[in-house]
DNA sequence: CTTTCATATGAATTGACGCTCATATGATTG
DNA sequence: CAATCATATGAGCGTCAATTCATATGAAAG
């Protein structure tokens, strides 16, 4: 180490959040971190739509989709709600807006 | 398909972002979305530090920080500085704590 | 110029994860 | 109740990426 910085780094290492904090937001961004997830949330964007709607919309296989539907919504991204035979999936959180938002922002400041 | 949504499906469709942005896009929350990217960033959320110091106190091995401010700083979310020997990271962006904040409070609201 | 300190880097390993394929569940229809 | 449609799920496979270990770079000090 350079110098002595025992006193920063206590300081910095109580404004740590704790460990399970951390988790939970590292999974949170994970998430968003998958280009066939982002893909389907930003399909939500405008409307709620079924799993196939999806599926075809993407260009990929039901059971794919509904794999990752299934992982959506254990992160509370995405609810759904039964019609007859049919699933409607929406997005559940103003929350994925804002966030994917601040995402974009960041890489058109990125490209300025 | 339930119904024939055709035209909703269009609809959808043209307003999906380019693959090229969602790619981009996804590749930016990748980097928040691990442990050890996120809680680099947070040690830099009161000040720069440099790697020796970053390691210490997140109790890991130089070469793992060292990998890891690689891959952030090639994402644009730190930038760096020599003074003399060590190296000094810090982050690159206000946006990084904005992300950081909105994913926070998606976990407070999902805990109420 | 040699040594030392701070950091970077390359190769290898190990674990996580996204997709596929086959099959199961669950609701409607006849 | 059998058939069909929409969706869910489990196992298996291939790929990617985070860490480790060994070593390289690069600056300062003697």
């Amino acid at each position: 180490m350079p110098h002595n910085h025992d006193s920063l780094l206590n300081s910095v290492r109580s404004q740590l959040p704790k460990e399970e904090f951390l988790a939970d937001l590292s999974d949170l961004f994970k998430l968003f971190g998958d280009n066939t997830r982002l893909r389907i949330l930003y399909s939500l964007f405008e409307s709620e739509l079924c799993v196939c709607a999806i599926a075809e919309l993407l260009g990929m296989t039901q059971s794919a989709i509904s794999h990752q539907l299934k992982v959506l919504k254990a992160g509370n991204l995405v609810g759904n709600r039964r019609e007859g035979k049919t699933i409607y999936y929406f997005l559940a959180d103003d929350h994925v807006r804002t966030i994917i938002g601040q995402g974009s922002e960041h890489l058109m400041e990125e490209t300025r």
